[in-house]
DNA sequence: ACCCCAAATTGCGTGGACGCAAATTTGCGG
DNA sequence: CCGCAAATTTGCGTCCACGCAATTTGGGGT
């Protein structure tokens, strides 16, 4: 239902994939090739094979659909690494680390062009590829106690840090380094997760 | 530019601000007494007596005109209510504060009842009442040194927070008080706030 | 092998967003 | 008071998103 879903299923599911997939590609191809704004919703349909309104039961805009293409892969490397993390680790130290290893690695250029060429397109780039947040939480969970609400928080603190910096490097001319910049904005969030490690003595309860 | 402007200025300058405001006002009346999904685009530019075309000058979607005008004043308040923090306050005390101050007081009835009615009204209008996050960073800003990432990214983590607790109060059935999710989604931040109070003894560098 | 139902696809119709260029208004300097 | 340049409004055309209802399809159960 989110992103990501694989593993072996039905045919009929399979299908589904498939057909999710062809859109996604194609409409990332199209787009690549001759740029987004000369790419009708028609135009993905038919590299498709499917209908124009059967594209819309998949995706509800363009952008979405290109953003798919380009960020799924990243976003299932991410959601194993944060897998990965056991409660032997410390947040404050797992956490940045399987973000910037994750989240590190530069785009190449031909998406960075694509993504920086209309704005509304960049924005869903960054959103989609930074879309961790329940994964994230899971993770922080079972070193909250009760509360419920500290998990999503910090998660979406995270995501958003994550979010700031990918913005910083699309729009950066110069080029800086991207794990410079992840790291950058982790930082300041470093205290909050210290505290989840010690259990709770700055947050009320 | 952003969603507030006041102040007096040119006489074409006031009357955008009034043809802004009309249209917003129109389009929060008739989706109060209509209920959204009876409510036309044209309907609301027949009301503020611009063309539709006109409507779309000003704003990008229905969901937009109507939440800034349920979210307008608020916005302001927390504008000057930041704006009153000075460098003598410490920002782990007067940030929740202020933010609990401004924000604590419960959306009316109708309001609530309004924005429910529709997934994406929920969404705009949470969004837009959370839009404080360049104020927060200039806040923030004169105690990071020349950190220029840390406010923002402090800033987002502050803002996401407010989100958190206005989305599950207005999506709660069972009435919880506002001002208890807000310091529950506060509390987490604590810590972030505390170091940049005794200066960057956490982050890099 | 066949039937049946649920899930998926499709077409159609409505409404919305927005680029573009023409028309209108506004404020300012002469 | 006038006219002009800039800003704003407006109409039009295009494309997109999506609700709805009809149609097709795929895969269990007998």
């Amino acid at each position: 239902m989110s992103t990501i879903d694989d593993e072996e299923a039905g045919l009929r599911t399979r299908k589904k994939l498939e057909t999710r997939a062809a859109l996604s590609a194609a409409a990332l191809r199209l787009a690549q090739e001759h740029g987004l704004d000369n790419v009708r919703v028609d135009d993905i349909a038919a590299a498709a094979n499917v209908s124009p309104r059967t594209y819309n039961n998949y995706f509800s805009s363009r952008e979405q659909a290109i953003c798919v293409a380009l960020a799924t892969e990243r976003t299932l490397r991410a959601g194993a690494a944060l897998r990965a993390i056991t409660m032997d680790d410390r947040l404050e130290q797992a956490l940045p680390r399987t973000i910037i290893d994750v989240y590190g690695e530069e785009p190449d250029t031909a998406t960075v062009e694509l993504v920086n060429s209309a704005p509304a397109l960049r924005r869903e780039y960054v959103q989609t590829l930074v879309a961790i947040d329940n994964r994230l939480a899971e993770v922080i969970a079972p070193r909250t106690g009760s509360d419920s609400l500290a998990p999503r928080v910090i998660a979406a603190a995270i995501t958003n840090a994550l979010r700031i910096a990918m913005e910083d490097w699309l729009a950066a001319e110069t080029s800086v380094a991207l794990t410079d910049l992840l790291s950058g904005c982790l930082a300041p969030l470093f205290p909050a997760l210290h505290a989840l490690d010690h259990n709770l003595p700055k947050g009320r309860r």
